[in-house]
RNA sequence: GCUCGGGUGGUGGAAUUGGUAGACACGUUGGACUUAAAAUCCAAUGAACAUUAGUUCGUACGGGUUCAAGUCCCGUCCCGAGUACCA
């Protein structure tokens, strides 16, 4: 019976379904293991042969965690809220719960085309992912638990004192007793001290008001990056270079009302907290510049002739005897209180300038140095000195305080802006020469010119400097963190609903029991008229708090029925909790997770997923089980333990190089008298340029010339330069019958994708079907290479539909199987790193599960017999289960399966057919393959699945070696290998290599001046 | 600019604490089987010279440490990722 890999895998899916075998109970026995991978958005693209490789991954780490005894929780679901879902409702009309559950679960979309459904994709890959406990984050019963945590994040805030969140009821409490004075809080900046008299005198909305600028969810008006082409406004983390991260649009900072996270409160916790992660370096070093702690003092200066003081942060108090001018954000309050008159108009004119500039031109353009003077001068705190006000925009708003004390001779920037609008610069360090640079001043440097610091090095100075503020009570050492609050509402459809209402023009939130707020019902997905968010197009959309329902607009009467929120969540909401819904199974309407259930899966052990959640998703999940276990809603600390990054699998993009003709000469006589069109029926250049332009297709082999990106074609698209001998010559052997036309023509070649299943593995392009891919290419020509094929150039590019080069795992499963796709995308390289698909290296597996398959088998018989195993036989499935255990373990996969290559062959040529060893073997195999695994494994007489078979036990005894290939060198080179026995000692060996007549042989009479001798490992004769 | 990775055959990639560089595959070439093709099997395959033993050069480049360096140290170049006026 030869590998029938189709009906095995289909046999085996079957099985798995029918049985249940990857359920996972919450069974406490045993020892657990939680295996999961970042959920994917559920696109209508489908999967392509990059998505599976991080779940191949973590299967091959569950299956073995289940043979070696553990309880196995892999779950999967779906990150089904979204843009995309939207953008296409928007395009199409249809619902973004339809679009999104064809995505998931198959069918035909509007536009007629066949969905295979992601669920269907996964499923033929042979994953053990427990299917019953799947979560989409866009079903209601989800997402009520979402909305719930937003309730609890909302009656939540900061305390400093014992660091942690506490219930927003502990802190009117504390402002009953003592007001705000005692209290050591995170919270909004600027807020004013009340005594506990004074709290209770304040109106209902004024106590909500200052209770909001305490909450760990709050409603702001903050500078946010609003995107007007998405109409919506983006986190941080979701704009890249400027732009949007999808779809790369403009982003503006405006000012607008905004529910924010208070992820700041957890700063330092999310940065103390990487050190017990297992996590790469790289990852780690990606979340700790995004917090961006940095470490200071925050110092104070007078404003002359003014009640208004600066506020400054600076990470260099040692040089503030440097300061020779100061610099604010343009967007800072100050600027208009303290601008003179004769400065006003030049200040506001800078300030309007610099709100125009889109965040992108700003960060192009850091070069240019802008700013205006604004007529103030403030006192410097030690010397009493005026100290000239600038504003310019250098100077960022959101850091520190939007405020910097200029120090020219020890900061490049303050340098360079001090030269460009001639302030002075004072030189602070001794003998250091600045007229060319900024100095550091850090290391060995003495500080000169500074009253009480003169004479001291950066860390006393530091200290001193501090201290000296404090004294004056105009400073004092600070911490600043770059992380910034969290903006967590969206002006979109596809979203968790708010649980809130707004009274008097305050948020309320909506009772827990009455969850979930389910989205409304919109006609069209865009925003109002009036530039509301989508939901303001909803009826009905109001609270009614008597009978607790949303209920018809018309009903508002802001007594009983309130309007509700139109905002939604961001996509990270629903993301930031997930691993601990999987770990439920049974109570989920009555709570997110039970507090047994968390208690037996604690956190997830192995999490795979992409390097680009690194500042988003993986800070929010971080952030949010932060604040839950501070509330005592979940057991632990961190999420993810252990967290791998799977690099990207590239595409190998398809070209084929297209002739254009330019420089058509036209009309020129003597040409076209000569030129006979004899060979096509042609009868002017005119006519042919029309006719061919764009038609003809040259082969790589004759373009082999240099390539010039083109912008007039668009991305993705070169032109390859002028010269084409070749290509002329048969342009004019097929076409032409005259040299003299290419005269009047020059020609240039540009290059397009084309679909890489037209294209075999040896880069042969299906002329007919390329012909039949589009229809302007249904007349092509092809000018092909002297054996009459057409080859195609490739290269390495991203996978991408627009691109051609995405390879489908379906098509790869019908024509090797899962099997073998699984263990050829392990087999690529290390999984952490990127690499280029190549579908032709597949058959190198393909040809092992073959020749494992035949190991099992004599000609069509299952042929295992009970005898004992040779040494040999042994020795090499010993060796193999000691590399394969240590590869798992190390995550290094594609090592493992050259491991079982080298496995099978010796076997194979030893012609072992022993129980014991081939049953040892399948269970080996059976993570990275587990079909063909459980096909001999019950063929070998098992009635249940190899899914839970006791991993093999590696016994050292099968690999003791009684000799040793000895490498023989001389200064170093090897020269031949000599067999000895590992008994002999140091002498013994040296005897015996001197013996040996090639030793002889190389010494050529000179005596050796040393022999390093390591036993077991080398000879090195040196002389 | 700064931070972190990385540079090994025609290709993807191996190489425990420094100890036989190129495992395992792909590709290529030659051969067997076949009317033929596919499939399968066998052999060769870092480069150059010698074509029989053998010699020399080879892990981005230049130095160094060592009996021995892809691996450690110093300097240079290149590629990738992150970040970017962060005071």
């Amino acid at each position: 019976m030869s590998y029938n890999f189709n009906d095995i895998e289909a046999k085996w899916q079957k099985y798995w379904e029918e049985n249940q075998t990857f359920k996972a109970s919450n069974d406490r026995e045993k020892p657990k293991f939680y295996g999961l991978d970042m959920f994917p958005y559920p696109s209508g693209a489908g999967l392509h042969v990059g998505h599976p490789l991080g779940y191949i991954a973590s299967d091959i780490v569950a299956r073995f965690k289940r043979h070696q005894g553990f309880n196995v929780l892999h779950p999967q679901g779906y990150d089904s809220f979204g843009l995309p879902a939207e953008q296409y409702a928007i395009q199409t009309g249809q619902h973004p719960a339809d679009t999104t559950q064809v995505n998931i679960e198959g069918g035909v979309d509007k536009a007629g085309d066949k969905i295979e459904g992601y669920r269907k994709q996964l499923d033929k890959i042979g994953f053990s992912f427990d299917w019953s406990r799947e979560v989409r984050t866009s079903d209601p019963n989800y997402y009520k638990w979402t909305q719930w945590i937003f309730i609890q994040l909302f009656e939540s805030w900061y305390d400093k004192e014992s660091d942690k969140a506490r219930p927003i009821s502990d802190l009117i409490e504390l402002f009953n007793q003592d007001g705000n004075t005692k209290v050591n809080a995170v919270c909004d900046e600027g807020v004013a001290n009340f005594s506990a008299e004074a709290w209770q005198n304040f109106t209902e909305k004024e106590q909500q008001e200052i209770l909001l600028q305490y909450r760990l969810t709050y409603l702001a008006e903050t500078e946010v990056n609003w995107c007007p082409d998405l109409g919506t406004v983006l986190a941080n983390d979701e704009i890249v270079n400027g732009v949007s991260e999808r779809g790369g649009h403009a982003v503006v900072r405006k000012k607008m009302k905004q529910w924010s996270m208070r992820i700041s409160a957890y700063a330092e916790r999310l940065l103390h907290g990487l050190e017990d992660l297992d996590w790469t370096e790289s990852l780690k070093e990606t979340q700790r510049n995004w917090i961006g702690k940095s470490v200071g003092a925050q110092a104070q200066f007078k404003i002359q002739n003014s009640e208004f003081k600066i506020d400054v942060f600076t990470t260099r108090p040692d040089t503030i005897f440097g300061v020779t001018f100061m610099t604010l954000a343009p967007e800072h309050d100050l600027v208009a209180k303290i601008t003179t008159p004769e400065q006003k108009e030049a200040v506001e004119d800078y300030v309007q300038a610099t709100a125009k500039r889109s965040e992108r031109e700003r960060m192009a353009d850091v070069k240019t140095i802008s700013g205006v003077f604004t007529g103030a001068y403030a006192e410097h705190p030690f010397t009493k000195e005026a100290v000239p006000i600038w504003i310019g925009d250098y100077v960022l708003a959101g850091y520190g305080t939007g405020a910097v004390m200029a120090v020219p001779c020890g900061d490049q920037r303050d340098y360079d802006f001090a030269k460009h609008f001639n302030i002075p610069i004072k030189n602070i360090f001794k003998d250091v020469d600045i007229s060319e640079e900024a100095h550091a001043g850090k290391d060995g440097t003495v500080i000169d010119n500074s009253d009480f610091l003169n004479g001291l090095t950066y860390k006393k100075a530091l200290k001193t400097a501090i201290y000296e503020l404090e004294k004056l009570g105009q400073g004092k050492g600070k911490t600043n963190y770059r992380l910034r609050d969290a903006v967590f509402s969206r002006q979109r459809y596809w979203g968790e609903p708010f649980p809130v209402y707004y009274k008097n023009g305050m948020p309320k939130m909506i009772q827990a029991q009455h969850l979930p707020i389910r989205l409304p019902e919109v006609e069209k997905y865009l925003p109002t008229q009036e530039g509301e968010p989508p939901l303001g197009r909803a009826d009905v959309w109001a609270w009614d708090t008597q009978k607790n329902e949303v209920v018809s607009n018309e009903l508002i009467d802001d007594k009983t029925v309130f309007s509700l929120e139109l905002n939604t969540m961001p996509g990270w909401a629903g993301s930031s909790w997930y691993f601990f819904r999987y770990m439920e199974n049974e109570k989920r309407d009555e709570v997110f997770a039970s507090a047994e259930a968390m208690q037996y899966w604690q956190n997830v052990d192995l999490y795979i997923g992409g390097s680009e959640h690194a500042t988003g998703h993986l800070l929010y999940a971080r952030f949010w089980t932060k604040f839950l276990k501070d509330r005592n809603l979940v057991p632990v600390e961190e999420p993810f333990k252990k967290l791998i990054n799977q690099g990207m699998i590239l595409g190998e993009s398809a070209f084929v190089y297209r002739v254009r003709f330019v420089n058509v000469v036209e009309s020129t006589a003597n040409i076209l008298d000569e030129v006979e069109f004899n060979k096509v029926e042609i009868e002017s250049i005119e006519e042919f340029v029309n006719k061919y332009n764009f038609k003809i297709f040259a082969s790589k082999n004759l373009c082999k010339t240099r390539l010039y990106p083109d912008a007039n074609f668009g991305t993705g698209q070169l032109e390859i330069s002028s010269n084409f001998p070749l290509i002329e010559e048969i342009l004019l052997n097929k076409f032409l019958s005259s040299e003299k036309l290419l005269k009047g023509i020059s020609i240039s070649v540009q290059k397009i994708h084309a679909d890489v299943s037209l294209v075999n593995t040896s880069n042969e392009l299906d002329i007919e079907a390329f012909k039949n891919w589009r229809e302007e290419f249904n007349d092509a020509e092809f000018i092909t290479e002297e054996n009459g094929k057409y080859i195609v150039g490739r290269e390495v590019e991203k996978m991408s539909k627009s691109k051609y080069n995405v390879v489908n795992p379906d098509d790869i499963c019908n024509e090797y199987g899962a099997d073998t796709l699984r263990m050829y995308e392990m087999f690529l390289g290390p999984l952490e790193q990127a690499k280029p698909w190549n579908t032709a290296g597949i058959t190198g597996v393909h040809n092992f599960l073959k020749k494992l398959w035949k190991l099992y088998h004599n000609g069509e018989e299952l042929s295992v017999s009970d005898d004992k195993a040779s040494p040999e036989s042994l020795k090499s499935l010993h060796k193999t289960i000691k590399k394969v255990t240590e590869d798992i373990e190390d995550f290094s996969f594609n090592t493992s399966i050259s491991t079982f290559m080298i496995c099978v062959n010796e076997l194979a040529a030893q012609k072992c057919n022993n129980r014991e060893i081939l049953e040892s073997l399948a269970i080996l195999v059976s993570p990275y393959a587990p079909h063909i695994a459980e096909e001999l494994w019950s063929k070998m007489g098992h009635q249940e699945s190899i899914a839970t078979a006791a991993y093999p036990k590696f016994e050292e005894k099968f690999l003791v070696e009684s000799t040793k290939t000895y490498p023989v060198s001389f200064n170093g080179k090897m020269r031949f290998t000599l067999d000895l026995s590992l008994d002999l000692s140091k002498d013994e060996i040296e005897k015996a290599v001197m013996e040996d007549a090639r030793t002889q042989k190389q010494l050529d009479g000179r005596t050796p001046k040393k022999v390093i001798i390591v036993p077991g490992k080398i000879v090195n004769i040196v002389g």
